[in-house]
RNA sequence: GGGAGCUUAGCUCAGCUGGUUCAGAGCAUCUCGUUUACACCGAGAGGGUCGGGGGUUCGAAUCCCUCAGCUCCCA
């Protein structure tokens, strides 16, 4: 088969991924194989590959490769999320742009244009994985918005209802003002951010200065957000401060608006912060809502959904929240109220999605109940914790335990469109029932007129944490075949950011709805940086598109680049050298192949037979060192350790492969190979290139159908993965290190390859060397061997071992560097005895070490007397 | 403020329950080398008192304490 010289990864990498499409060979049916599944993460139908989905989703492909390679029906389910928020926010941009308002048009018709919008960009991203390999069962590809999967959604949603599990309820929620909508706990960012503590002067009134008789003109507070101040309906001290105590029962007013509150206690406040007095503004806090309970205080609610004023407050309507905290520090100023203003570092939540600084606002929302649900569902926790649920890695386990320990009911009601529309049904009076159709709340309700739903969609994640039974049709009435077989899954892989987003929730629903759990493996990736350490991020313009980098070289040098780096868990700190590296380790693979497919070939009779003797001994030698690897890489595999499981197949095809076997068994320049030789050599390079598929699919097709002349009896990608063997064939390869000491010799003495050396060896074991000797001769140009003659008078010698080598040298020599050098080695080893001797004359290592640890230390001591002897010899 | 984790060669990381010359790998660096598959290459070399201090032990990168620095999660 003819072939480039240099490799070229476009033609091959789009050639391959058309045939295995074409082939089906990524499909899977449920049969009498053991399933080996895997569900993508679904990507946002908004978002467009990085470097992060790059990572991941190769990490997928190796697992699913290797897998289906083992003969498993290996099956890797793709799909998109319509990820409510960020696609609606981008419909409604793109509406704005059309001079179209969300406000002006109906439901309906948003939604149309939504749809339009995810048919057209919806499954860019699905298409960009196919460049990097993945091979997803595409025909099975879901979307979490599609008529199946929503059902589910509705399923569970009445099905939780009607286990008391979720509730409507009016608290504290948190508030998007950009995206206009409530969102979870989960989906706060909080940030450190530079924010002025404001000292406001809430004046008494007169009837308090009267009661007190005091000279001061008001009470000093500290507040972060003095743009709420028109919704305080009290001020709260500590009861045991005395600074306060005589004030309480007392009443200040409001500056701005002039309102009187009065001066309540309460021990949930710091005496410590600000001046130990705190402004209550129950419909913006928490705490403050809490405190407003207790004391059955007034609310509020002085801001609009987008942040703005809201008229209730008298003053300031209209105004953005943030420009109003200005005028209103200038203008609390200019009467005087300010005491001082000091700078303060505070946390602040910030959307998860719009970056919009969050609202605390009082609301009627859906929750659910999840101290119930953990009641209900404990393996939720404990599956983790017992490992029946594996982590990788394992310290996430902490992670996990301390956020579901400490759960908040969950918030899944969305004031947004795009999602699948709360099932529950109100009439006029406000009643509402959770149902399926009208015609069923209806009937709860013994409604008389015309029921309207709920207006609100719900989270995205609530339609997410039923994915990996979704897909399957778990909740779909009728044939349940492909869910009986493929659930469980078998490995999730995904970032720890959304460890509670959707892992956990994941393995709630499994629990809840199947009641087993919805995968054995979790595979944490790392967070692609760049190498200053930074998150990959658009407007640091320090991401490359992962399709630039496939184009320049290659998606399998794009795969061995990231996952080098990617240690589970780890970040990942990207490195353009390490695509390099893999693309050098594409070119040398290519190389190898060019070398032995340009071999003449001959009959093994027309060939010396001591030739096809070594080469014989150099297969065994690669044999044992392959089959010592590929143990390894299971091992490897077991622990989720892929970076080192690349890196062991990199070693053995480099250096055990091509530096050491090809070199071998490499006919003389110009002279043919034997026919059974390069048989042997085929077969171990088919055995390399199944090694390595998983990690570099593309160039190992590709060669594997160059090795079979274009005719395979199946593609390399439905091949067997090498197996594990428990016993390793071990070949004495003393006789190389010989090899190692030539090189070295010749570096440090500038002899050069092409002057032919002679070679004896004073050695009690001759026979550990005679088969290798024309593998010796070959590699580093040695004319002849001879054992156990007298040391001629000129020459090099060096140990290798407890053996000795003479090499008859007749040129200058650097005598004086020689000694030293010997000197060196002889006080290295001289100091080594000592350390050895020390631990043989202590008598409490003797007395408790253990017995293989001692007759170790004895065998050392013997070793390092041996060297001393012939070094001083020399 | 609470919790978890990290600190080993210039860089990125391995080093499991303490004991094989155990201080390692890849990359980077340096030296030498090219008509003989590959310079996207070959052969070789240098480089770390395992963050600081203390302790346990016959023996510590590994276990314990403490200090410093960094990261993440939660409030």
């Amino acid at each position: 088969m003819e072939l480039d010289k240099h490799y070229n990864p476009q033609l091959v990498e789009d050639k391959w991924y058309s045939y295995w499409l074409q082939n089906n060979l990524f499909d899977s049916t449920p049969d009498e194989r053991e399933p080996y599944t895997i569900v993508i993460p679904p990507p946002n139908v908004t978002g467009l590959l990085h470097m992060g989905h790059m990572l991941n989703n190769t990490i997928q492909d190796v697992l699913i490769r290797k897998a289906r390679m083992e003969g498993k029906n290996a099956c890797w389910v793709p799909g998109t999320d319509h990820a409510s928020i960020a696609t609606e926010a981008k419909v409604v941009k793109m509406l704005a742009e059309q001079g179209i308002k969300k406000s002006d048009i109906s439901r309906e018709e948003f939604l149309k244009h939504a749809w339009h919008w995810k048919e057209k960009y919806g499954g860019i991203i699905l298409e960009q994985l196919k460049k990097l390999g993945a091979s997803c069962d595409w025909k099975r590809t879901r979307f979490t918005m599609e008529e199946d999967l929503s059902n589910s959604v509705i399923e569970v949603f009445i099905k939780l209802y009607n286990d008391g599990l979720i509730y409507r309820g009016t608290k504290i929620v948190n508030w998007d003002p950009a995206g206009k909508t409530t969102l979870s706990d989960e989906e706060v960012i909080f940030k450190e951010t530079n924010s002025n503590l404001v000292y406001v002067i809430y004046p008494f009134t007169a009837a308090t200065i009267e009661a007190t008789h005091t000279t001061e003109t008001g009470l000093t507070l500290a507040t972060t957000r003095p743009e709420t101040m028109m919704g305080d309906v009290a001020i709260c001290v500590h009861p045991d401060d005395e600074r306060y105590k005589h004030l309480i029962g007392q009443t200040v007013l409001v500056p701005i608006v002039n309102r009187e509150v009065k001066i309540i206690a309460d021990d949930y406040i710091d005496i410590e912060f600000g001046t130990g007095c705190l402004k209550v503004t129950p419909a913006h806090d928490e705490n403050d809502y809490n405190i407003g309970k207790k004391h059955n205080l007034e609310i509020i609610d002085v801001l609009t959904d987008d942040g703005k004023i809201h008229e209730r407050a008298g003053v300031y309507a209209g105004m953005d929240r943030f420009a109003c905290r200005k005028q209103i520090i200038k203008d609390l100023e200019a009467q005087g109220l300010i005491a001082k203003i000091e700078p303060l570092k505070n946390t602040v939540g910030h959307s998860e999605r719009t970056d919009a600084v969050i609202e605390k606002k009082i609301s009627t929302q859906w929750f659910v109940d999840m101290q119930q649900f953990m009641k209900r569902y404990p393996e939720s926790l404990s599956s983790v914790m017992n490992d029946e649920i594996k982590f990788h890695p394992a310290k996430f386990k902490n992670t996990y335990k301390h956020w579901l320990e400490n759960i908040k009911d969950w918030n899944i009601s969305r004031q947004l469109w795009w999602g699948q529309r709360i099932p529950a049904w109100f009439d006029e009076n406000g009643k509402f029932a959770v149902a399926k159709t009208e015609e069923e709340a209806s009937q709860i309700l013994n409604a008389t007129s015309t029921l309207k739903q709920d207006e609100d969609v719900l989270d995205t994640w609530f339609s997410s944490w039923l994915w990996p039974m979704s897909v399957f049709d778990g909740f779909k009435e009728g044939d349940k075949k492909d869910y009986d077989y493929y659930y469980p899954t078998n490995d999730l892989v995904t970032g720890p950011d959304i460890i509670f987003f959707w892992v956990a929730r994941m393995i709630m629903a499994g629990y809840c709805f199947n009641g087993n759990k919805p995968f054995s493996n979790v595979y944490f990736t790392g967070i692609v940086r760049d190498k200053q350490r930074r998150k990959m991020s658009k407007s640091l313009g320090n991401s490359p598109d992962p399709l630039d980098l496939i184009a320049k070289y290659g998606a399998d040098a794009t795969r061995m680049g990231l996952l080098l780096s990617a240690p589970a868990g780890n970040d990942i700190l990207y490195d353009e050298t390490l695509i390099e590296q893999g693309r050098n380790f594409t070119s040398k693979i290519w190389n190898a192949y060019l070398l032995i497919n340009g071999w003449e070939v001959n009959t093994d009779s027309s060939i010396e037979a001591s030739i096809i003797q070594s080469n014989q001994l150099a297969n065994q030698w690669f044999n044992s060192k392959y089959q010592e690897t590929v143990n390894t890489i299971h091992e490897l595999f077991k622990d989720y350790r892929l970076s080192e499981a690349l890196m062991a197949t990199y070693k053995l095809i480099w250096d055990d492969f091509c530096s050491c076997y090809l070199e071998m068994v490499k006919p003389n320049y110009g002279s043919p190979i034997n026919e059974s030789t390069l048989a042997e050599i085929k077969i171990n390079f088919e055995k390399i290139l199944s090694l390595l598929h998983p990690f570099m699919p593309f160039i190992t097709e590709e060669l594997y159908h160059a090795l079979h002349e274009g005719k395979p009896e199946k593609a390399l990608v439905i091949s067997a993965f090498p197996k594990a063997e428990s016993k390793v064939i071990g070949i004495d390869d003393k006789a190389l290190t010989i090899i190692s000491e030539i090189r070295n010799i010749r570096n440090s003495k500038g002899i050069s390859p092409k002057i032919a050396l002679k070679l004896i060896i004073k050695t009690e074991n001759a026979e550990s060397y005679k088969a290798w000797e024309s593998i010796i001769c070959k590699m580093v140009n040695v004319s002849s061997i001879h054992y156990n003659i007298a040391k001629p008078l000129q020459c090099i010698s060096s140990l290798a071992g407890t053996d000795e080598l003479y090499i008859p040298y007749e040129e200058a020599l650097n005598v004086e560097e020689d000694l030293k050098k010997k000197a060196e080695e002889l006080a290295y080893i001289q100091g080594f005895l000592k350390s050895v001797d020390a631990k043989l004359n202590n008598e409490k290592f003797v007395a408790n070490a253990k017995p293989e640890v001692i007759a170790n230390e004895r065998q050392k001591k013997a070793d390092a007397e041996e060297k001393i002897r012939l070094l001083m010899g020399c």
